[in-house]
DNA sequence: GCCGTTTTCGGCCCGACTGTTTTCAGTCG
């Protein structure tokens, strides 16, 4: 039995348990089952008891044994006797929870979207207690957006948004203070909506101000501190803003940061030193209420290390508190590995390229122009690249606050071969492999192709190893444990492309490079000056694998980094 | 259903908004 339909079967009793009207601490017993299964590391086999685990006991406990040993549950089997299947798409519908879903279910006879659809056109809903005219016409609504609207956008297209938000927020005089939060600010791959918290002392001024500037689609909430709109500055997404006093600004954008998970235990927490959180401030034992001038202070009241958004995820973060020390920060990067000039397809020049990243007080650079298969970006030749290579050489000596190293961003071929010689590339100081073509091929022959690159001394880093664009392709599909276990054996650098496009590793996939001892470089791939900022994104992609410092290539020392491209030579 | 060095019973994170109600249940984050 695999693990993972376990942990599927424990949610959807949950699920199921929810529409029959369950006490609502049971239904959340059996999602916390499954959550405990899902955030322990080991694998089915490897637990002797899953009883022992928190939140896992005598009765979940017996669902979970019995799915191991007859492959079956009967509590499941059960529940579905009794409760329609199609109810269950149901509670995707915003507004739409178990106990409307069940009533539903029980006056008018609806087991379906479908049947749902048609009650809503033939208005019955609105006769229903506890349902009216604007309840059935949200339902309507929700039923078309559900068709059309996707669940998650990528932080590519977010953060667009968000900066078109903040410049509005940041105009608006009575704006104290705000921030985005929510899973924008954890730097989540892809968000669902976006949340902003404002500091203000006159709500109502900056609500109206607000909704005046933004291009409001629709209202879906607009309360005295809450408002909820959809917003189309790209594409249509949600977004909630929290308008509170300045001195609540703190405790309010941690709230609203989230995750939901990391809220629960600081909660928790809280409450056994008798205290008690919310996103006004933290009630003490004497019911007085403390305030805090930033979330560093926040942490501390607790006895807590501030612990960064990018790790506010499944709350074991409050278990790793003795790894944040370690964690890699934007202040420990000391180069950039991985970017491109007006010799391919870059905005910018050499020069221009070499004093932004020496305004970054980088201490190492590489520059790393396509090669001559990617003729779309104006790849170079062998002849071009050597021409490079001089001026790299000659332009470095004017900058001695800054190593730059001559490199290359070299195609590995639909062929398995590679788009420079041995000679060429053993000139160079850098050399990057990356798949740009043939992503359509079986994965066997992609993975010859990266063993290629691999397997040549010349070549020291992998860049975006899977080739994915968040929310949009997934790439050529390679077996990435295999590629980090290359990597190991052949003494390769696996990149963390930085771009929000990319961000290529993986989350999981960096946690794996950290365990098998693989380097890993974060690098912006700028194609311009601006891209290199996308650097603080990659580092944050990096903290959310809890990637040390050390793991990170481009926190090395100048000399650290010189030997390891050396040792090939 | 799960948990517990003050507890084996009585809690389980906490608050806002909406649409329905005539004071609140349901849903959401």
């Amino acid at each position: 039995m695999n693990k993972k339909i376990i942990i599927r079967t424990l949610e959807k009793i949950a699920l199921y348990m929810e529409l029959k009207g369950e006490n609502p601490f049971k239904v959340s017993a059996f999602r916390k089952a499954a959550q405990a299964l899902e955030l322990d590391q080991r694998s089915l086999d490897e637990i002797e008891d899953v009883t022992k685990l928190k939140g896992i006991g005598k009765g979940t406990g017996d669902v979970i044994l019995e799915l191991i040993n007859d492959n079956k549950s009967t509590v499941l089997e059960e529940l579905q006797e009794e409760v329609p299947k199609g109810l269950i798409p149901m509670m995707k519908l915003q507004g739409l929870g178990g106990k409307k879903i069940a009533k539903l279910y029980k006056e008018l006879g609806i087991d379906s979207m479908e049947t749902l659809k048609v009650a809503c056109l033939n208005e019955e809903i609105q006769k229903l207690p506890g349902f009216g005219p604007k309840s059935e016409e949200k339902i309507l609504k929700e039923i078309n957006d559900f068709e059309t609207k996707p669940d998650r956008q990528p932080i590519w297209k977010t953060e667009e948004t968000v900066a078109f938000i903040q410049d509005v927020l940041t105009s608006i005089a009575e704006v104290t203070e705000c921030s985005v939060a929510g899973s924008f600010r954890r730097t989540k791959e892809t968000s669902k909506d976006i949340d902003f918290i404002i500091a203000t002392a006159e709500p109502a001024l900056v609500k109206e101000q607000l909704l005046a500037a933004l291009p409001v689609k629709e209202t879906i909430a607009s309360g005295d501190t809450k408002v909820s709109v959809t917003v189309e500055v790209l594409e249509p997404i949600d977004v909630d803003f929290r308008l509170v006093a300045p001195e609540e600004f703190v405790t309010a954008l941690h709230h609203f940061t989230g995750s939901k998970d990391h809220n629960v235990k600081m909660r928790q927490l809280a409450k056994s030193q008798n205290k008690k959180i919310s996103e006004y401030g933290v009630e003490q034992e004497d019911g007085t209420v403390t305030t805090f001038a930033s979330e560093t202070e926040f942490f501390a009241h607790f006895g807590l290390p501030f612990i960064p958004p990018s790790v506010r995820e499944d709350g074991r973060e409050l278990d790793r508190l003795d790894e944040l020390p370690e964690l890699v920060t934007i202040e420990d990067i000391k180069g950039d590995l991985h970017m491109h000039t007006t010799w391919s397809d870059g905005a910018n020049s050499l020069t221009e390229m070499i004093e932004a990243c020496v305004a970054k007080s980088y201490q190492f650079m590489v520059i790393t122009d396509h090669s001559q298969y990617l003729k779309v970006a104006n790849g170079l030749t062998p002849e071009r690249l050597t021409e490079q290579h001089a001026l790299i050489r000659e332009t470095n000596k004017k900058y001695p606050e800054i190593e730059v190293f001559s490199g290359t961003e070299m195609d590995i071929l639909p062929d398995a071969s590679l788009d420079f010689d041995d000679d060429m590339l053993s000139q160079l100081d850098f050399v990057i492999a990356s798949i740009h073509s043939s992503f359509q091929q079986p994965q066997e022959q992609i993975m010859e192709r990266i063993l290629t690159a691999m397997k040549n001394p010349n070549v020291h880093m992998i860049a975006h190893p899977t080739g994915r664009i968040v929310g949009q392709r997934d790439g050529y599909n390679p077996d990435v444990e295999q590629i980090l276990d290359w990597a190991k054996e052949y003494g390769k650098i696996v990149e963390l492309n930085a771009s929000p496009y990319r961000l290529d590793l993986a989350v999981p996939y960096l946690v794996l490079a950290q365990e098998k001892g693989v380097p890993v470089a974060i690098n912006t791939d700028a194609h311009a000056i601006e891209g290199l900022e996308v650097m603080e994104t990659g580092v944050k992609h990096a903290q959310k694998a809890w990637l040390k410092k050390d793991t990170v290539v481009n926190t090395w020392s100048l000399e650290k980094f010189k030997e390891f491209i050396n040792k090939s030579k």
